[in-house]
DNA sequence: TTGACATATTCCCGTATAGGAATATAATCC
DNA sequence: GGATTATATTCCTATACGGGAATATGTCAA
């Protein structure tokens, strides 16, 4: 079996950096594919090819203006990973409390 | 170009929802090999190939005692996807409150 | 040493990928 | 209609994947 479709969740379709250049390009506000062409400075069909992923799995929405298709980004697709991450928010709390109370008993030794 | 290498970050090697599982398994404290394979109930090449996946990229920790390798969840290496998805809040946030509104006005119309 | 247990590695395979190049579709304007 | 702009799709290829089965490595115990 091959890995899981980018297009199977979020998970998967984040995992390709210039997915989540795109998204965080396409946030604060829509915008049309040639401006994520030329901002991003990515060839034309690769960008399409990528927002085709992020459309499938929701992560972001389409609005056709004449000839122009304009994205962006679904924010709330997003929220299951915070989530799912910030499962682990307090053990790394924890660890960050003991490697700083080492690091403070050993400058300070008895 | 195939798809970026699961062990090139942390977000690729998440993106494998066995792998998940174990990280979660792991986070309160670490556990024998043996343990996950029989808590996660997946063959056992299986669970140490997603294993070195997460070691390689820092997901987890090691320590060996006698034949036994207990591994245990870092969960620092997780905080980064927690990061990035943080900078979205502000947008989810905004597009519930717009949403709630959206809600109200329509079964309150006035 | 031999045997049993715990874990890791190797080999094989079908499959989905991302990139590049070329082309197709769709909408607008003359 | 035909030309131009904007975007999407198709075809190709090399590559890394995850699962399964088998085997290798490593450690203890008698």
């Amino acid at each position: 079996m091959p890995r899981a479709s980018t297009t199977s969740d979020a998970f998967n379709a984040v995992a390709e950096p210039r997915r989540r250049d795109i998204l965080s390009f396409l946030v604060s506000g829509e915008r049309a594919v040639n401006d994520i062409v030329a901002t991003l400075n990515l060839p034309q069909p690769s960008v399409s090819k990528h927002l085709r992923v992020l459309l499938e799995v929701g992560l972001v929405d389409v609005r056709r203006d004449g000839r122009q298709m304009f994205y962006r980004t679904n924010a709330e697709a997003i929220k299951p990973l915070h989530e799912w991450t910030g499962t682990f928010e307090r053990y790394w709390r924890h660890q960050l409390a003991r490697v700083k109370e080492r690091a403070e008993s050993s400058s300070n030794p008895k």
